[in-house]
DNA sequence: AGGATCACG
DNA sequence: ACGTACGTGATCCTC
């Protein structure tokens, strides 16, 4: 079956005019329209494949109608003539690539693209009419589509519309489609319409009645009167109208199908063209290049053979970075991702020295590509600076010999924002390489692909580049000062995050739904109440509007305490205290509770749900400055557990059929990890005893008898405990408590006293890191602080803070990691089917095969406590259920 | 883009 | 005298 690629030329060129900014040759010549065009041009015909090509044209220039009007409107004359001058130099350009070019006095491109869609649909071709203009939609059947780019935010997305697509998305066939601009007119068409008739109204009409004639002799049925009345009124102009809005389909033109047959479109003339315009950027695509950029070569190849002699030149070499683009053409995510019809377009490879790009464009298949990189694996190490996202699109890969690049410049200095090659290149490698947005701008890859594709190349063979060879460069630091982090805990985690990322966690959708239906109930009773007490309706998400209404004078004028910077503060704990001044207080609070439940959780958490009824969230491995991991997309991290309303949304979280949840998680690890680092044998006397902790410290603090321990002293007391973990303050303690700074003080003193090491640990703490600049976890983990060093007190008391958290909070982090590597071994080890799901600080979630529960139980057990040996115990909490909800 | 708020550990 | 508890991410609003 041959194909015909037809393109509306000035449409495009249009498109592309106002797509792409600012690029002029040296001599003042515009050509960003040209070089737009171009790029599109080519993007579609890989995309198609086309065996015939074909570009119309309006003969008279460019008549400012159609979209382009709208654009002039009101602007100055100049951006006119930049474009105008680009509409020959097009012409030429397609010329010289001996690209057909179809125009005819009198002519509109569309009944050209009309006519010639009709030619080739009866030759039996496929015809893809590209366009960036609707009104084509009219010439839709099943066998010609229409092709819409549209670009927004940088990222261009394709429509593809069939005659069925246009039923689908307008409610009406492509012909009927005329019937429906004619009613309700184009401006910029000069199409007059019906008065009285809109999009809306207009849609309704055809989509009952078919066609305008028919809508007439029914007129007297037609809803809305001035409509029924006008389309009588109005009915020549109506009539008019359509014979206007119908594309042409047989006009009378010179065509001959077979010259339009594409042939090699990189000639030497349109080469010549580029060069004498300055189009540097579509160069590459008519030559192999090689070029040197800073200090890493590289070279792009597209031929099988050169690929073969690569990968066994690089077998020879004992570390090989790579780095690649893949996406999916039609969404233009430009991130990795998991998606099978994502395509690889371009894979970079970096040796000690220099780079090669492979060009999958032509005729090298991703899964040949995919299958050289496996064998690479099996001689040299892989490089990569996103492994974890990397092994998606090469699941093969030989896991004992990969490495991330990133993980191990996170080990170095957690505490960085990102992780990029430029970044890395600078600290750790002395070179200046453009930076990622200096290539391609803040957008998609995706996006940039087609008109930047070589800076595209740019930046993954420096990535590749970088990833190897800040590697190496670092790795004898990393083997001194971190081998056992890199290689026994960050490395074999990110095997096990990823393989719970492709697990992934299944959902109920309908308990989501019907308790979402239930909230949505709740929050519109709410609301009317919270109106009717405030006396007017307003916002109630908006904070400063809800402040407004809280505390001005005018208003409910409750005694505000305005801490911020633009306002009131309308912030829980502010309003809690408020509450027994007025009941709106607690609605308000109510309202803000179940509004978060609904969209953060109910909505957010559906439209996060995949084909397979699972979640499949992404754990980030080097984004806390302490170790953690974080967790994205959704986060499942901060799923609701403290109140009872949000614990609910855990029902929605269910195991496989035939598996149960085991979820186990440690009991006060953090404070079992600064008694045996502070080596205080009060604190450690309390674990080792088995002591309730809270009531223990309690009881010390507070001088009575751990069974005459009141519960309001426990809460004190556990309040004392957490503001120990958080870096001791005595202002912090008293706003969560609600008591003076001087009562908190005495707490705190107290419970120094009670603890006598105590002090003196946080304090060395504290010191070391002032002296090394950094803190340090037991397993070696470290993180800069910089703060300690400000002259600024605020500053400086947070560096404080951060120096005695860090080791506490870093080394729990560190234990669990160990934990499920050890747990992720044994079931794999013991060939069990039950498997390892989420990881939330100091819980574990499993899968578990309903024969192996008593199993998993064990394992867990084991694993989770004996990570790591301490002074103290370690316990944990372990339950089953058939949801999330009943495994706590 | 940044701040406010709030969900979790 | 200064004026925040430690670590995250998602949503909504404002500019």
């Amino acid at each position: 079956m041959s194909k015909l690629l037809l393109i509306d030329g000035h449409s495009i060129l249009n498109r592309a005019y106002y797509g792409v900014r600012g690029l002029t040759s040296s001599k003042g010549v515009p050509t960003n329209a040209v070089y737009g065009f171009l790029n599109m041009m080519f993007k579609y015909i890989e995309e198609e494949e086309p065996d015939y090509l074909t570009v119309a044209f309006d003969e008279h220039g460019p008549t400012f109608r159609h979209e382009m009007y709208k654009e002039y409107k009101g602007t100055r004359k100049a951006p006119e003539e930049d474009f105008r001058v680009q509409v020959p130099m097009i012409q030429e350009m397609l010329e010289a690539m001996g690209v057909t070019i179809v125009k005819k006095q009198g002519l509109e491109a569309d009944d050209i693209l009309g006519t010639i869609s009709r030619i080739g649909e009866k030759k039996g071709m496929d015809v893809a009419v590209l366009s960036g203009d609707r009104d084509l939609l009219q010439l839709a059947t099943s066998k010609v589509k229409i092709v819409i780019p549209k670009t927004s935010k940088g990222a261009t997305t394709t429509f593809y519309y069939y005659d069925k697509d246009v039923e689908e998305e307008y409610g009406c066939t492509p012909t009927e489609f005329i019937d429906v601009k004619a009613l309700q007119g184009d401006t910029s068409d000069n199409i007059p319409g019906v008065p009285g008739i809109g999009e809306k109204t207009a849609q309704a009409i055809i989509s009952e009645y078919k066609s305008i004639e028919n809508a007439h002799a029914h007129a007297d049925e037609i809803k809305p009167p001035r409509a029924s009345k006008n389309i009588v009124e109005f009915y020549d102009q109506a009539v008019m109208s359509k014979e206007l809005a119908t594309i042409c389909l047989d006009a009378d033109i010179d065509y001959d199908i077979e010259s339009s047959k594409m042939g090699n479109i990189y000639t030497d003339e349109a080469y010549k063209l580029c060069k004498e315009w300055e189009i540097k950027r579509l160069l590459p695509r008519f030559e192999e290049t090689e070029i040197k950029l800073d200090s890493v070569r590289y070279k792009v190849i597209n031929k099988t053979e050169q690929v073969e002699r690569l990968i066994e030149r690089l077998e020879f070499e004992e570390y090989v970075g790579v780095s690649y683009v893949k996406f999916r053409d039609s969404e233009a995510s430009g991130q990795i991702t998991m998606f099978e019809s994502d395509e690889l377009k371009l894979i970079a490879f970096s040796d000690s020295k220099e780079c090669y790009v492979i060009d999958l464009t032509k005729d090298i298949s991703e899964s040949y590509v995919v299958n050289k990189v496996y064998d690479l694996s099996m001689k040299s190490c892989i490089l990569s600076f996103n492994l974890k996202d990397m092994l998606y699109d090469f699941p093969n890969l030989n896991r004992e010999n990969c490495k991330d690049s990133s993980l191990a410049f996170y080990l170095l200095d957690p505490t960085r924002k990102e992780y990029d090659y430029a970044d890395v290149a600078s600290e750790y490698m002395g070179c200046t390489f453009p930076g990622r947005e200096e290539l391609i701008g803040k957008k998609t890859i995706a996006s940039q692909f087609d008109s930047n594709r070589d800076n595209v190349i740019k930046l993954i063979s420096m990535e590749s580049f970088v990833a190897v060879n800040g590697y190496t460069k670092i790795l004898p630091k990393i083997k001194e000062e971190y081998n056992d982090l890199y290689f026994d805990i960050e490395m074999p985690l990110l095997f096990i995050l990823y393989d719970m990322e492709k697990e992934g966690i299944l959902l109920d959708e309908n308990v989501l739904k019907d308790y979402g239906e239930e909230l949505s109930g709740s929050i519109k009773e709410l609301e009317a109440t919270i109106y009717e007490e405030a006396g007017e309706e307003f916002n109630i998400n908006s904070p400063k509007q809800l402040g407004e209404i809280l505390f001005s004078e005018d208003k409910l004028g409750l005694s505000g305490s305005k801490k911020m910077k633009s306002g009131y503060s309308t912030a829980a704990d502010v309003l809690e205290k408020l509450a027994p001044e007025h009941k709106i207080v607690e609605d308000i609070l109510r309202y803000r509770a179940l509004t978060k439940l609904h969209s953060t959780y109910i909505e957010g958490l559906l439209k996060e749900i995949a084909d397979d009824n699972k979640i499949h969230c992404k754990f980030q491995q080097t984004v806390t400055a302490t170790g953690r991991l974080s967790c994205t997309e959704p986060n499942l991290q901060n799923i609701p557990i403290r109140t009872e309303e949000g614990r609910l949304i855990r029902k929605a979280f269910v195991p496989r059929e035939g598996y149960v949840f085991v979820d186990a998680d440690y009991s006060q690890v953090e404070l079992r990890v600064l008694a045996h680092m502070s080596g205080d044998e009060e604190l450690i006397g309390a674990f080792v005893r088995g002591d309730d902790i809270h009531t223990s410290t309690a009881s010390k603090i507070f001088e009575v008898d751990a069974s005459d321990v009141t519960p309001l002293q426990r809460r004190a007391a556990k309040a004392v405990n957490f503001g120990i973990v958080y870096g001791e303050s005595s202002f912090g303690l008293s706003e969560n408590l609600g008591i003076s700074r001087k009562e908190a003080k005495k707490y705190i003193d107290d419970y120094f006293l009670a603890y006598p090491k105590m002090k003196e640990f946080l304090d060395s703490l504290v010191s070391e890191a002032r002296e090394k600049g950094y803190s340090t976890t037991l397993l070696g983990r470290t993180r800069p602080i910089t703060e300690l060093q400000s002259k600024n007190f605020n500053t400086r008391s947070f560096g404080e803070r951060v120096a005695m958290n860090t080791p506490i909070q870093g080394t729990a982090a560190d234990i669990i990691k160990i934990a499920m590597i050890n747990v992720d071994n044994r079931l794999k080890d013991s060939e069990m089917k039950s498997r390892l799901i989420l990881q939330v600080h100091d819980e574990l979630l499993i899968e578990t095969a309903v024969e192996e529960e008593e199993k998993v139980y064990d394992i867990l057990k084991e694993e989770m406590m004996n990570a790591i040996t301490l002074s103290v115990p370690l316990e944990i909490d372990i339950h089953s259920g058939t949801t999330w909800f009943d495994a706590k």
